[in-house]
Order: C-alpha cells, then sequence, then structure tokens
DNA sequence: ATAAGAATGATATGTTGTATCATGCGCCCC
DNA sequence: GGGGCGCATGATACAACATATCATTCTTAT
C-alpha cells in the first residue's frame, strides 16, 4: 500500500468517525495505520510494539486495547477470536458497507484475507441451525486456510 | 444424562484411547464426565474449580491443561476459540467418526451444541476459499446464535 | 525387584485482557 | 479569552488464560 492509498483510507475513516461523533485523533489513525500497512494481523502487545518503533514515543498498552476498542466500534478494525489478533477492515475505502466480515486465516504465513461470503451461503447455514433449534445471530467466520503462496513452497 | 449413559460413553472413550496407545486414566475419566455433565462449555479454571468440588481432592491447574490436551489429541473434548471454553465431543458413544466438528453458541445462556454441516455447504465454502487464492484446511465454525429457549425467553 | 516411560504435581512465568483512578487536552459558552 | 465540561490518554493494579520446566509418583514389562 502506497502514501495516497493510505492517505485515502484514513481520510474516509476520519469521515466514518465524523459521522457517529467520534474523533480519528493522531493515536488513533497511527493505530490504525500500523494495521493497514501489517502483513498479517497484530495482537495488542505486538502494536504496543510496533507503536514504539514507529513513533518513538511509547504507548501504554491500555491505550492499545482502548484504541482497538474504539476502531472496532466505527468498524475500522476487526478482531480475530481465534487467534486474538486485530486486522484493519478490508472495505474502508469503499462504501464500507459493514457486513458481517469473514476471513481467511493461512496458517503458515498468518496472512488474513477478509472476504464476503455470498447470502446463500448465509441462508443456507441460517436453515441449518433453525433445524437444530437455534437462531443465527452475528456470525463472523474465521476459516483456517493455506494461502496459494504457502501452498506453492510446501509442495 | 443418566449413569448409564454416561458410563457407557466413558466406556467407549476408553476404547478409544486404547486403540490410540493411550489411557483414560481416572483423573482423565473425571475432567470428562465433569464436561459431559455440564450444560456448558467450561474454562480451564472452571473445571479445576468443577474437579475440586465434585472429587474433594484438587487439581493443579496445570494437570488440567495437561488432561484437556490429552482429551483433545484423542477427540474426545473440542475447546471453542471464540470463548476460550471446552466442551465434550458429542459424538463418543455412536461411531465417533471425528469430522470437524461445528458448535451452535448461545450468546446468552452460553449453551453450545455441536452438529455436522452438510457436506455441500462445506464444499460451496471451499470453492469461495479457493477463488480468493486460498485453500480451505481444517474449519471448526463457531456460530453465535440465541438457542430456542433463550429467544422466547427475551421475546 | 527394578528400570523405563507415562502421568501428575509444584512452581514460575508468559500472554491476553479488564478495572479504576488520575491527568491532559480540546471545545464550547459566555 | 477564562472557566468548566467531557472526551482521550496515562499509570497502576490485577484477573483470566496458557505454557515451560523440573520433580515426583505411578504403571508396566522384563
Amino acid at each position: 500500500m502506497n502514501k495516497q492509498q493510505l492517505s485515502r483510507i484514513t481520510s474516509k475513516a476520519k469521515d466514518i468517525c465524523a459521522r457517529s461523533g467520534g474523533r480519528l485523533t493522531e493515536k488513533r489513525q497511527r493505530v490504525l495505520e500500523i494495521l493497514l500497512l501489517s502483513d498479517t494481523p497484530l495482537s495488542a502487545y505486538e502494536l504496543t510494539d510496533a507503536y514504539g518503533r514507529a513513533c518513538a514515543e511509547s504507548m501504554p498498552t491500555m491505550s492499545v486495547y482502548r484504541i482497538l476498542k474504539f476502531l472496532e466500534d466505527e468498524h475500522l478494525v476487526h478482531k480475530l477470536n481465534s487467534t486474538n489478533k486485530y486486522v484493519a477492515c478490508a472495505h474502508i475505502a469503499r462504501g464500507h458497507a459493514h457486513e458481517i466480515p469473514q476471513f481467511l486465516i493461512c496458517g503458515k504465513c498468518q496472512s488474513a484475507k477478509e472476504i464476503a461470503i455470498p447470502t446463500s451461503i448465509v441462508d443456507d447455514l441460517g436453515k441449518l441451525v433453525d433445524k437444530a433449534g437455534y437462531t443465527l445471530m452475528n456470525s463472523q467466520l474465521e476459516l483456517q486456510c493455506l494461502c496459494d503462496q504457502c501452498s506453492v513452497g510446501a509442495s
């Protein structure tokens, strides 16, 4: 991602925050940028380290958690429950329809790709869940995969 | 679950362990029984407490983790990543085909139901994942739901 | 009986996350 | 432009989840 793309995204992110009455402060923006630029999801503590390296001054982990919570509430960041790590939302720049995010997580290089799951599959799942006596609520899927690059390397 | 069902399951569990060269010791069996009898998934520390209450003597949490690892390796117990809790496998008694487990987790009463997802849905997911440049590996789904009882209560 | 290996205990520490009170900083109103 | 309100951040403590490692006990085969 180049600087232009990054600033386009952060500018859009600012709009999103403003519309909900929040503010994308400099620290919040920096945390978001670190996530946007990272190849892999990061834990709160990894983010703390990355922030220290990137910004010369350090941030208490507590603040990182608070900022992550803010960014999650704004749908700018998602948490991967299967790994306890955080990723920037892949859809900030355009429209940013906040559907339920779904992730493909490479078990080798840890990269995570956010995808859309067709309504048809979600509907099928919903019916299945109904039959089992449950009602499907939000469901962020996290599918354990291998990415193509790692598949090639492993073969 | 009555005593007869329980002993049928633990007996089957013993067979499963024996076949893989493991042993379902008394402590391992007790941990498994606690999970089998619990209405909800339990964390390792909740299990430690439950063990202490049920057995008059206590067990170090470290041992609980080791036993859970053993039981997971034998496919007798599954871990829910979204909640960091553990459940007994629902399929020990019969056949015990270890397919990838899928769970419906009630967001209100925390009950978890293990279900089978039809091959067709898994195939559809697999195709989707391929298109995104990934290969689907094991994927234990954990779907956030409301169970019917809690739906009724909430209405 | 004894030695080898498996299971468990004890202790320490690492990782993830929350609670709470204090401080700083921007913004609005007058 | 000063005063005060509210949001953002810092500092500290601790809770919850999990692993590493070495010591001890139990099982089993010879």
